[in-house]
RNA sequence: GCGCCCGUAGCUCACUUGGAUAGAGCAUCAGCCUUCUAAGCUGAGGGUAGCAGGUUCGAAUCCUGCCGGGCGCGCCA
């Protein structure tokens, strides 16, 4: 319908411009089709006429009415009318309004989804949290954010390719490598040992620790390390230089080749943690690309060799330098360190140049709003390299967990985290897919774990899983009262569903194909989610207002198959958020 | 100190990227009611969109300054 009419109005511009009322070198524009808030300004509405205005040399108003005059007639607009300064309101006949059913139960699982994307490639970069520990709320957020923008955009046409980014290459693996290494020592040695700042104290490193011991024995063990034997671990800057001090050590306790079996089993068992948990989550990757592949293909010296070709490399200090700033970064950033080892952000530009090589036409990056200091580096190498306008960053912001009032997680700094898997397992997969995904992910969201796990009407999840199951046991009721749902009778008298919440229900079905497209252009999930939660609170008010199961078997079944679609478009909605449509509650 | 994000009803949040009288859900208040399994339904009140300017036919949306909150500012990863 809405196609429809951007096609009148396009040929009644063309009428203009025939005759001489519009200039005929102008463009012709296309409309921009909104729904108005009120039943009063029509089924759709154009500003075309205030656009058309600028160019045009007259007032909004006379381009509107002789807009309307040029407007082909078609079977299915009642009346359109200019209403204010210059909006067109147009008018669908209401008779037309139930064809929105069968186009839904065709349709099938495919309503929806359309071909905006054209097949481009996209690639989708999510979570990438580093593996050196469980995921935690936080990074729950991005996954579900992701996951849910991964689905839309795959059922808007686009061709999506999900990728997770393991950095597993630096400094914190080899802490992480430690760490381990530490408890296994505790382990065999029986007496407890104290941590030294920095390295990671969570109990999943005890657990690593016993499985590496059950794998290797004995042959790992070595006189304890000197700082991990004080009493108490050294705070600060001294701290860090301890530290620094015990992975030299403990490299050459344990040679070079030991050290990075003990880094690799720890790597692994915690990539093997995340993706059962993400799995379980449903959320899931084509790839995961590892950080260490760069090292070993050439891959930095390359990106380091483009870089250079564009002269926005200088020497200084003996370290390289990327002339960022001059494509919008606050300052010029380290490539390479004055001791010849490359920088992250080196590593990083590689990952990204490999991106653009494979072949994508969009990259999407949904990060955590504590990387935003990033976001503007690499985009200015993006702008270097010669792709401007490639990459798009989501920034995902905190959400903060409360339990009722009750605080639940702690900002980054104190570094108390609930687990994402605490959370599932508190609230459950469908809730949480749900609730991070509710608001727009650039808000800071509250997370109330009370109302998520709630089995009541205040909670949007619980609300429109019901309104599935509903029909679902309205279908049900129909052979005990001896009668067949007969889809035929009920496409045939869509007609008789002229009720005024029948008619909003209509609408909002239909509806329901811009919200995906919307969702889609924007990057953004949510759009879905609060439509979810109006179009089954539109069909909760017409489910008590009016009944379904009525005597006369042609409203009964026009009834019947305007359920169904509600049904399915629920369902619908509910899969591109990972979120499961239930027949039964 | 500098940079980025955010500020909308009592609360949690929308407004389809500059359009019409800023909308929902909770909560509050007033009525109704016992249902095709769902203690529910209907209606009402509630706003200087942080504050102050600017841009234009038109601003919650764009630009500037202030106020308040979050995050980030290494030759760390």
């Amino acid at each position: 319908m809405k196609e429809k009419i951007q096609e009148l109005l396009i040929a009644a511009q063309k009428a203009l411009k025939d005759k001489g009322v519009l200039p005929s070198e102008m463009p012709t524009v296309k409309a921009t089709l909104e729904r108005p808030r009120h039943k009063a300004q029509g089924d759709y509405a154009s500003n075309i006429a205030w656009v058309l205005a600028k160019e045009g040399k007259q007032s909004p108003r006379t381009i509107a009415e002789q807009i309307i005059r040029e407007f082909p007639a078609s079977p299915f607009i009642e009346k359109v009318e200019v209403a204010g300064g210059g909006f067109i309101n147009f008018y669908v006949l209401p008779a037309t309004y139930g064809a929105v059913i069968e186009r839904v139960l065709t349709e099938g699982k495919h309503y929806g989804s359309s071909n905006l994307g054209q097949n481009r490639k996209v690639l989708i970069e999510f979570v990438s949290a580093n593996p050196t520990g469980p995921l935690h709320v936080g990074h729950g957020r991005g996954a579900a954010c992701g996951a849910s923008l991964a689905n839309i955009l795959s059922a808007s046409g686009f061709s999506v390719h999900r990728e997770y980014y393991v950095n597993n290459v630096g400094r914190q693996m080899d802490i992480l490598a430690v760490s381990v290494w530490l408890r296994y020592l505790e382990l065999l040695g029986g007496q407890a040992i104290t941590l030294p700042l920095n390295t990671y104290v969570g109990h999943y490193i005890i657990d690593i620790a016993q499985a590496f011991m059950e794998k290797v024995g004995r042959q790992f063990y070595a006189l304890l390390p000197g700082c991990a034997s004080k009493q108490e671990a050294t705070k600060g800057e001294a701290g860090e230089r301890e530290l620094d001090a015990l992975l030299i050590e403990a490299k050459s306790l344990l040679g070079e080749e030991k050290f990075t079996a003990v880094r690799t089993f720890g790597e692994e068992a915690i990539l093997k943690d995340i993706q059962e948990d993400l799995t379980q989550f449903g959320v899931t990757f084509d790839a995961w690309y590892k950080e260490q592949s760069h090292f070993r293909d050439g891959k930095m010296q390359k990106v380091i060799e483009r870089l250079d070709a564009t002269g926005d490399l200088y020497h200084h200090d003996g370290a390289l330098w990327f002339n960022s700033s001059k494509y919008g970064d606050e300052k010029d950033r380290v490539v390479r360190r004055g001791n010849g080892e490359l920088t992250y952000f080196a590593s990083d530009l590689a990952y990204h140049l490999t991106k653009v090589e494979r072949g994508f036409d969009v990259l999407i990056n949904i990060v955590g709003a504590d990387h935003h200091g990033y976001t503007t580096r690499l985009t200015a190498a993006m702008k270097a390299l010669g792709y401007p306008k490639i990459l798009n960053f989501i920034l995902v912001q905190f959400a903060v967990l409360t339990r009722g009032k009750e605080r639940l997680s702690m900002s980054t700094r104190s570094g108390v985290f609930v687990t994402l898997r605490e959370l599932r397992e508190m609230v459950g997969n469908d809730a949480a897919r749900f609730f991070y995904v509710m608001r727009k992910s650039s808000q800071h969201m509250n997370f109330d774990c009370e109302l998520a796990r709630s089995k009541s009407h205040e909670n949007p999840v619980y609300t429109i899983q019901y309104a599935h199951a509903r029909v679902a046991s309205v279908f049900k009721k129909l052979a005990p009262l001896g009668w067949r749902y007969d889809q035929t009778m009920g496409l045939q008298n869509v007609g008789l569903l002229k009720t005024k919440e029948e008619e909003r229900l209509l609408g909002k079905l239909s509806e329901y194909p811009d919200c995906v497209e919307a969702a889609a252009k924007q990057y953004e999930p949510h759009p879905v989610a609060h439509y979810l939660q109006e179009c089954a609170g539109c069909f909760h008010r017409y489910y008590n207002e009016h009944r379904v199961l009525v005597e006369e078997p042609p409203l009964r079944n026009a009834r019947l198959a305007l359920s169904l679609a509600v049904k399915q478009v629920v369902a619908n909605g509910l899969s591109l958020l990972g979120v499961s449509a239930p027949d039964t509650m």
